[in-house]
DNA sequence: CTGAAAGCGCTTACAG
DNA sequence: CTGAAAGCGCTTACAG
């Protein structure tokens, strides 16, 4: 935790009996100097090991070429994902990424926000915890010249670029291809309804209902069933009714699929012929259960490349638009054996 | 893209008609300030919304509280779960951290050590990509006065903080597991030796072999199988031999081990009772699988605190260690009916 | 307890 | 093409 004396350009203009400035200028590969002491400069450099310190070139050129991204959780696949996809963007553009967990709380969000503000980064790249209720700590970021873009669990309110699953289409698509498949009593697992992302969910499942005719039946949509364990016990509740389900729309995630086709096995009912099951996020073990878990891919990586894109202007938010400054990225529905009934 | 003004302790100083200096003493919790002007100070910098300049502050202190970690890949596993463990630690400590990500090319892995340490950050964290040869981007890191911890992948040679799973321990009770289940002909599906983890695992292999007198069939050694497809090919040529493996470690991966089950069960050869299959990692998957497959956990995220807590001096290296700047996370062999031939 | 000044390491108009 | 100076926004000895 000990520093040590660097060298700077200082030491450089010492060395060759010149000034810092055009030290400065050489290394920035200015115009404005003579290829002769250009060349020494580098020279010299080297030898010293010099390494530009960015906290002055920075602090100096009043901007900071640094991004923040705020997420629930580093160690999710959707977010990893995310994650990895802006990086790869941002690194081509020499900025650089600083990473900070919410750890799904707000009260950690709201910090992780100000040291982001108090760093200057440039841009704010965030996807809100699941306790998501108030958008405040949000909304002076742009006052401070800080770009906001919101992903996937945004405040719906706030006016700021966001980059969005087509969460209710994605989820119409679902159900209509299990109505397709035969399934004619279907369950949704919901996630908390705080967040935009279970609300759109659970809204294509009742278009889809809809559309087709299918009444409501309340007893099948089961509440905040969004992990493996909620999801398994949801399930059990629902297969033990009078009148059971024959297939479940797992919203939340493949983790809760994954509950109701571990507890549907244990009871010896049949997937797909007598119970339809549906995931969401495509993770990588829906496709090696037995039988593979049909599900919907989220693009996470595109996702991420689209955020940083947006930042810089490489890609625009959707024209024709209802709300023009999204961008909407398309889920893909994977089909697979738990949902296929007619072959 | 474009930054605005924003209030800085001058600001503040000049509508209390105070010095600057005062207000960043009263900002800072310094105890020469009357409490009467740190309220008032305190008051007027939430009213214009002030924020601290972190660029100005680190610079001036002259250090950084910013960590840089450079992963192969955030998107996998094990990465994104050390990254997890390391955020929760650096976050306690109010620090940041930046994140890169090599790709697995050691030659984008050398522009991340350059942007790192232009940003003078106060400590590497790094996991060497997979063509690693040259450890000269590392070498004068520490002359910087930045600290360098290597974890998992590491440069052997090089005399740093390392924090690494004891891979060929691991390696050995895996495969003296499957010896004590009755198997004989084990296989060893290998990763690239140029990186230590999987010279570990296959000494540990080999060191297994030796100790219950059985001797090495290098026809039944794959080299780089590292991967579900090279696993799966290295699988299918394993088991057209004339004299075919009664069991295979894939220590590369589980992501290998799963495609020596895919081919097992293509060919319908029963597994654990024809073949029993031990991989590493314990991904989320390996539970699921059918069978469940026998793997190593590698307690990552418990890896990623050590790491960070090994930088707050908050954990010491091993004591009595041959090496002692080293920190050996104790892995832990996960048995599952993949390898459980004997009931 | 408060102020005035110097300096962290850079960049950038302004002269010449 | 090169130099001298000012300033980015802070912090911190040094006075008083």
């Amino acid at each position: 935790m000990k520093s040590q004396k660097r060298t700077t350009i200082y030491d450089i203009a010492k060395k060759l009996n010149l000034n810092a400035s055009s030290v400065s200028r050489a290394l920035n590969n200015s115009s404005n100097v003579s290829e002769a002491t250009r060349e020494l400069i580098f020279k010299t450099a080297k030898e010293l090991n010099y390494k530009q310190n960015s906290l002055a070139s920075n602090l100096r050129k009043g901007h900071n070429q640094t991004i923040g991204v705020v997420v629930p959780r580093i160690n999710q696949n959707f977010f990893a994902n995310v994650i990895a996809g802006i990086e790869e963007i941002t690194y081509q553009k020499g900025y650089n990424l600083i990473i900070c967990q919410s750890n799904e709380s707000h009260a950690r969000e709201v910090k992780c926000i100000n040291t982001l503000t108090n760093q200057h980064v440039s841009c704010i790249i965030i996807s809100v915890s699941a306790d998501f209720e108030d958008d405040s700590h949000l909304k002076n970021i742009k006052e401070q010249g800080i770009q906001l873009i919101q992903f996937d669990r945004v405040a719906d309110q706030l006016d700021t670029l966001k980059v969005l699953n087509d969460n209710e289409q994605a989820s119409m698509e679902a159900v209509t291809h299990m109505i397709e498949q035969g399934y004619q009593r279907i369950a949704l697992l919901e996630g908390p309804q705080n967040l935009n992302i279970f609300r759109q969910r659970k809204a294509g499942y009742l278009a889809a209902l809809k559309k087709h005719g299918i009444a409501l039946i309340p007893e099948l949509v089961m509440e905040n069933a969004w992990t493996k364990e909620l999801g398994a016990e949801a399930t059990r509740k629902l297969l033990n009714l009078p009148n059971p389900p024959d297939a479940i729309f797992a919203s939340t995630s493949d983790f809760s699929a994954l509950g109701v086709l571990e507890i549907a096995t244990k009871m010896g009912i049949r997937v797909p012929e007598d119970l339809g099951i549906c995931g969401y996020s495509n993770e990588a073990f829906t496709e090696i259960t037995s039988p593979a878990i049909t599900t919907i891919d989220q693009h996470s990586v595109q996702m991420g490349k689209t955020i940083a894109k947006l930042y810089f202007d490489e890609a625009q938010p959707n024209e024709g638009n209802p709300s023009a400054n999204t961008v909407n990225i398309q889920p893909e529905l994977i089909i697979r054996e738990s949902t296929l009934r007619k072959k």
